[in-house]
DNA sequence: GAGCCGCTGAAAATAGCTTTCATCGTGTGA
DNA sequence: TCACACGATGAAAGCTATTTTCAGCGGCTC
């Protein structure tokens, strides 16, 4: 099987640094729950007709799943070719790809429990409601993150953070707060890493940046300007990049040898992406320190002891547990 | 689809009415469990060659849902007829509809084996496990949170927030990125409110307010001096007070006027209670957000637009969505 | 031991999937 | 405002995978 791609990935230039986004189908069954997910993060950076054809799917799986190229196209109102360009931009080398995940979530969908339908939140929901909704969406972005996360890309950029001589983070606005997390657990746990919110100071940092050195950029729309700007110094300084972003194909995925997609919930006008994509981002960002932690076992877990005897006496009387 | 059917059906005065054994090909899933016991209820009517494709299909579907014929029959020893007539004598059209429902088999047996136990994470974990068991921890987490959080103080928190002069919020450390996140979300908003993680600036800010603001608290100790001190100063000065902790019995409670309690998933060596508070407390911070952009919606939501377009243009080409 | 029957796989035929390419609409810069 | 360039799109060519055909071969019967 030597599907060419050429269209999907014109390019070219990344394919040197090894090209992310490729969900590693070496899984047996790469969990077709991942599916709606993707529908919903990558739509955005869909065409109209390509919009057409995901829409169907996730509204139909079990329906599209029986219907061969020509006919789904018939069925959108498009081409076999558009048809084809969706299967790719969800992940798979080809339709018959595609048709057999459908199939399998058709089938995951049967067996499963009724979906439970979130409605949106809406603005004369009573709090009780808004509560429930919140968690349910969050449970569900969750579910869907980790379904959708591309285990080899996780797997590298646990390997750079490990070794890395010093981490920069990068991150604006609310993803700030996530790159300060980042920042904050590494630290914990004895490593060099720090979050830059200032672009300024952070393209500074970058480009202080060389080879053995990791730069973090967490942007959920994927083209922050201050946010890529500093990751493409880093890069260009020959750092390892890695970006945690809800667009793998926005800019920044242009400077990061590793790209982390994190996947948003439903928006709604009173919730929208952005505010959303912090779960997601959050949780990517915990699977790299645990993953971090693990491999470097034998110096985290002392340092990790140590923050919290350090912190103990901050705490009034009660026991000691840190903040 | 004009499948001839000839070899299998030469009769062929049956198809004219429907022939018996094809699993109505009509129905969404056409029940992919049947297929083992097909195969045992065929085998005695199959061929010898026939027998050992039945046998790998039984034995292995999901690996067989990603062979073509060709590969199968590889497989298998045979040829393509044999795996086209075994497909045909299982019920279904051809190979390919086979296949999917292989595909589906695979899916189910997937889904309905799942460990699902939440093990603690362990050090030699495999990343998969573990970004399953987080995300499953953190999905617990929000539950529990949703189940447990007093509606009551949400909603005198909510009210009290909608109708502040100017909100403190006070965090250090993990609960500190917490804090920014609720005053991020309420300047959004069009409110007045900042977070302080310096405890000396915190305590300046406490005492400047009186009656009519609002403080919050944010510590998962529940006792975190540098940010119970600030809260109590705040209490002193007669403004409304609100503490979002884990511990209710923590000394800050003393001197909050509303608690909101957070709740922890289990805690282990690589993960502390600390850490995994996060998740709590944002769902909480979400709910305050939401629940006073509905109480404003009027003066909410044109400040919300407004924070997008200044954004906007600080995002490289593609559409707008800010971080 | 010879003839018949039907299983079997090689190869031809076809259906379905993928790629290419010309066209069209849209947004951009002069 | 117009020309230009670029991206989206579908028609059709090209190719792969599936299906069908058909000749050969082995076993079974007489």
């Amino acid at each position: 099987m030597t599907y060419s791609l050429k269209e999907t990935f014109p390019q070219g230039v990344r394919a040197l640094r090894g090209a992310p986004g490729t969900p590693s189908g070496s899984a047996t069954t790469p969990d077709p729950g991942a599916l709606a997910a993707k529908v919903r993060t990558l739509a955005p950076s869909m065409t109209r007709s390509m919009q057409r054809v995901a829409e169907a799917l996730a509204g139909d799986p079990a329906g599209c799943a029986h219907l061969t190229v020509t006919a789904l196209a018939v069925r959108t109102g498009t081409s076999e070719a558009t048809v084809v360009r969706t299967a790719r931009l969800l992940g798979y080398p080809g339709y018959r790809d595609l048709r057999l995940a459908l199939a399998a979530l058709a089938a995951q969908q049967a067996t499963g429990a009724p979906p439970a339908v979130t409605a949106d939140i809406a603005v004369d929901d009573p709090l009780g409601d808004v509560v429930t909704k919140l968690a349910l969406e969050e449970q569900q972005t969750l579910a869907d993150t980790a379904a959708q996360l591309d285990m080899t890309q996780l797997e590298a950029a646990v390997g750079a953070l490990a070794g890395a001589r010093r981490i920069d983070v990068y991150g604006i606005g609310a993803s700030g707060l996530v790159a300060q997390d980042l920042a904050q657990k590494l630290l914990r746990i004895g490593l060099i890493a720090h979050a830059h919110s200032d672009p300024h100071l952070a393209v500074t940092n970058a480009v202080q940046l060389r080879a053995g050195d990791v730069a973090v950029a967490v942007t959920h729309s994927g083209s922050t300007h201050d946010v890529v700007e500093p990751l493409r110094a880093a890069f260009d300084r020959g750092a390892t990049t890695l970006a945690i972003t809800g667009r793998p194909d926005g800019t920044v995925t242009q400077y990061a040898d590793l790209v982390l997609t994190t996947s948003c919930s439903r928006e709604s006008e009173l919730r929208p992406a952005a505010m959303s994509s912090r779960t997601s981002q959050l949780l990517v960002v915990d699977c790299l320190f645990i993953g971090v932690a693990q491999r470097t076992y034998d110096e985290a877990a002392p340092a990790l002891s140590a923050s919290y005897e350090a912190l103990a006496h901050r705490h009034a009387p009660r026991r000691r547990d840190g903040d």
